[in-house]
DNA sequence: ACGTAAACGAGACGGTACGTCCGGTCTTATA
DNA sequence: TATAAGACCGGACGTACCGTCTCGTTTACGT
């Protein structure tokens, strides 16, 4: 069995951390995910490779941290809007996700981790757990709430259901088989919330 | 201005384009996508580096036509059920559909190909134009003509109501977020199909 | 077993081949032999680093070829005076060679390739064979014939003869102990032939 | 203008240093000069890094202190036999000199010192100056009683005369042209006492 | 049927990045 | 305040592939 001395965190240099993150985050908004390399975010970063390689195993986890870090110190605590208008409620978040979605800045770092996500197996866990899911949870809460008051029939499970809004919303982004605009969501919404079958209103 | 003489296709050797598209598929399964090379493709079909930077301008155009040759060979013409159930048909399909991305060797390429659409652009619109579009299709088809039917809301754009049920699908796939299970895919057409604010029979 | 195979020898570029040696001989002139670096080389080379590793093992069977490359273009084949007259004869290669071991140019690359040598049984071998003894070769053939002459003892072994005066003269040189000076050669050519026990004249 | 505190060697840990001398010539014993580190003499000894750098300037620099270190322990002062018979005291010396550098223990270490040496005019000198002088001057005195006994002829510069010796000796171990046999020592007095052009006895 | 031009296998080439090792400097906590 | 420990920036290691570029050698036409 093999015993890697783990490196002393207590010892670690927050400065090159962050230099890390700055650099990684900016430099896939340049290149792209597959020219981001380790050189040029420790380059860039003015930080020796290998300190990168001892906090981190690859580039899919340096650029999930860089994005973490920087959503954390972002949204602190999620706000979830109640209205008591279901439909309402959810476009309004979808359409506020939608624009995020359209910022480079967001864009290119979260596309980045997607990609790595689908790549492999244990990126992919890492990059739900910490990204994917929380921001479902939004969507999760607001649904249960609906059900609980009778808005949504109570078989429903409620995760699904999210998966049901976010599912064609994700791959449009992904695939970029369409824009992400305002109309879509709300379409998105109503349908999901209606039903096909439903003669429309 | 560049004028680079393009190939002569008609002196091109079949044999080697069959070779590389073995080779390719077979490796994308054996390593991932990103350890796939050219040289590691060139190697084990047997040809030169050239052969390939000849017809293809990158790997993944390599295993888009790779993976589209296998297709074409196996279903030239999409079956499109139509019992008038069209509940058990989109179940039936999409059954058909989850057993198919359970298999390896149809998974380990058209994951990789989805990994390099999302990566880019250019990728993404031959992905989507030939293998995507093609299989969303057999679903729009039914759909409308469902709608002819009366089954399906005059209004409902088919396209997006397809992506209603494909896109948790293929997220779900793609992040491994779950299990592609039958109990999944019929929950989700009869989500999709009733809306989430009817009662549950 | 390991079986690599070899490169083609055929293939091989005339070019780089020269802009290896001419970088290797200018660095280790400006930098000595263990600031010298395969990279260093073939930076000032223009030539990839893999050129190198291709076709040499390391800087020092760089330095040796290069060395040697340069030493076959230089004399093709050693001239050795015999004036009949065997100190004055021995003297004047002694000079000789004393002048170019005095040459900057010729210092620094056989000074780096000695070190190497001492450092590593098979550098010793190849330098030894390829360099060192065909210099020593020409003292041999002369004091052969001197022997022959009768001008030296007949049971005298004349490879370690001509160590006699080649091994304080390299010693010198290569520990720094003194100059290379032609008075040091006189003497020691006066006093390998006549003796230390012998009245001086 | 740069002022660096030097360190108070009172203060210093006699511990650390003779770890620091262990370590170092065991590990280039069984790694040889340039694989030899300073990280991995610090690892063998339980040292820090600086502990090392805040002593020595270099690793060749530890080396010769540790092989100092040895020597001085083992000779103290050097015994210089006078039978009498400057042949026969000669060749006591050669070979007792020629048992010592066939010793794998010495060998290791000294090798690497020679090789630093011959690398840099720096630690030539200090080399020189340290341990190859000292290992000289037993030979030189020697001569001297020979020559102020006469037998050795008057003007001859029993510096260089040992050198005639040593010099032979030194380049045959060091390029490993030949083993250090008691019949090549012999040898080597015989001819440099009776030199070339005498009849042999 | 034959000569020739293109595609082909092979692989050397100039490069870029990999992940590792070590140099030499620095900081932190013990003793 | 010297030490053990080890993080840090930097730079070279030797390897793997990139995409381009010759090399002969098939191979399939156009004469």
């Amino acid at each position: 069995m093999v015993h890697v001395t783990p490196p002393d965190a207590g010892r670690r240099s927050e400065r090159s951390r962050r230099a890390i993150f700055d650099a990684a985050l900016s430099l896939v908004g340049e290149v792209g995910y597959d020219k981001l390399t380790i050189e040029g975010i420790a380059g860039r970063a003015g930080v020796g490779k290998q300190t990168i390689y001892r906090w981190w195993p690859s580039k899919a986890a340096v650029l999930l941290d860089a994005f973490t870090a920087d959503a954390e110190a972002a949204d602190h605590e999620q706000a979830l809007p109640d209205t008591g208008d279901l439909a309402a409620d959810l476009k309004f978040v979808l359409r506020a996700t939608a624009d995020e979605f359209n910022t480079p800045e967001f864009q290119a770092p979260y596309r980045a981790l997607a990609v790595a996500a689908a790549n492999d197996a244990k990126v992919a866990a890492e990059f739900t757990g910490r990204l994917l899911e929380p921001g479902i949870k939004v969507y999760v809460d607001r649904l249960r709430r609906a059900q609980q008051a009778g808005e949504i029939a109570a078989g429903v499970d409620v995760r699904i259901a999210a998966d049901l809004i976010l599912g064609p919303f994700t791959q449009r982004w992904l695939m970029r088989t369409g824009e992400l605009t305002y109309a879509f969501v709300d379409t998105l919404v109503d349908l999901v919330l209606d039903g096909l079958r439903n003669p429309r209103p």
